[in-house]
DNA sequence: CTAGAATGCGAGCGTTTACTCACATTGCCA
DNA sequence: TGGCAATGTGAGTAAACGCTCGCATTCTAG
């Protein structure tokens, strides 16, 4: 155990036939994690899930936390491209509403696969995806300082960057543990509302 | 390996020699959680780094988990005293002086072992443990919630726990992030004073 | 002082599991 | 069609590591 040096592929899949390979050996490996948590998660185990020999999946994973480390890399990229897609929308949207667009969308993303969510934030060790984890962070951050910044006029607040250090965490944490506490709240436009009034009021916003 | 399955002690310390014992192995613990991180933590490099048999690590902890389970319960505990020796001092203060000191408490929790506090976060596989963190989560939830709805008169708030949830939730998570992404964050005076803002415009507090 | 309890010891057993490798099969291109 | 590259196979290897157990040492009570 623990033998793990190199993260990245070994061999890039060049054929379709290898490429669905990887993705079954994906899938398989999200259904294991969340069948059998992390700790019960091993190569042979969803090598024989995914109905692929455990030589195939050492083609093209080194190693077991590359494994999960792929699978994790595309849960993020599922959940930050559908924030993506549409927060040039939202920004376009008067201030009121787009507090609130942005708080949905948040909340839907962590609508995505929530189970998988679920064991990847709670047992996946994150030695080494940190790195990951913070440049989607930076980028959060980054785009909430800016939309911040570009209507500073119509707001009354500080320093956009320490706001949006603010914001950003209060908002993830507040859709991520009723995600992982109490996932009825999500579809509680109750905490939504609630949500809307801490930003807004924060923010000097008058309500929409 | 993932054979463990009791968690409770199997054996208590009687003398004085073998609480001595107990103590050594966690602090050896604590040491090889942050030197090695999770991955690399063996029962056997715990007992070589506290001085003391295997035998000996068994005698007092059943089997891996529980000695890891032991250390997060204790880190916990030295946590949550501090916050709550405190707490009923603060609730007697002025609501703006309260919300700076709750603020900065959470803060001074979180530089307890940050060190630790880090690893056993970001490491550490959650599973059984997430009971003990719901149970203080409830805690620190009844307590602001019991606070808001004693003041709800000075207060420009809507349900007690609605709002209790997502001032917990965005305070636990400034604090955190804070210590995990910019730990010189937590020194500097203009984080607080912003999540000072953001909790008092929520609640409709004036300014102190 | 002594007996029995508490504590300490650590070599090594047994299992788990990540990962290899020699070989088979399939697809691609000339 | 032949030949080479890509892909697939799975029994087997080696090492890691949790944990036991039989025995030694130290404490405590009477």
């Amino acid at each position: 155990m623990q033998r793990q040096v190199r993260t990245t592929p070994r061999k890039r899949p060049r054929q379709a036939r290898s490429r669905a390979t990887v993705d079954t050996v994906l899938e398989a490996t999200a259904r294991v994690l969340v069948k059998r948590g992390f700790d019960g998660l091993t190569t042979n185990l969803v090598a024989e899930a995914a109905g692929v020999s455990i030589g195939s999946l050492y083609q093209y994973f080194p190693n077991k936390s590359a494994l999960v480390g792929a699978l994790i890399e595309k849960h993020v990229e599922d959940m930050t491209s559908l924030v993506l897609s549409e927060l040039t929308r939202v920004a376009q949207l008067p201030m009121a509403e787009a507090v609130r667009s942005v708080i949905e969308l948040m909340i839907r993303a962590h609508a995505v696969e929530p189970e998988l969510h679920r064991v990847l934030t709670e047992q996946v060790p994150r030695v080494g995806r940190m790195a990951k984890l913070r440049e989607i962070d930076a980028l959060n951050h980054r785009m909430v300082a800016g939309l911040l910044a570009s209507r500073r006029h119509e707001l009354a607040i500080g320093d956009p960057d320490m706001v949006a250090f603010v914001l950003v965490s209060a908002m993830e944490a507040i859709t991520h543990r009723a995600a992982l506490f109490a996932p009825e709240l999500l579809r509680d436009p109750r905490l939504i509302d609630e949500t809307c009034t801490m930003v807004r009021r924060y923010l000097g916003i008058a309500d929409g």
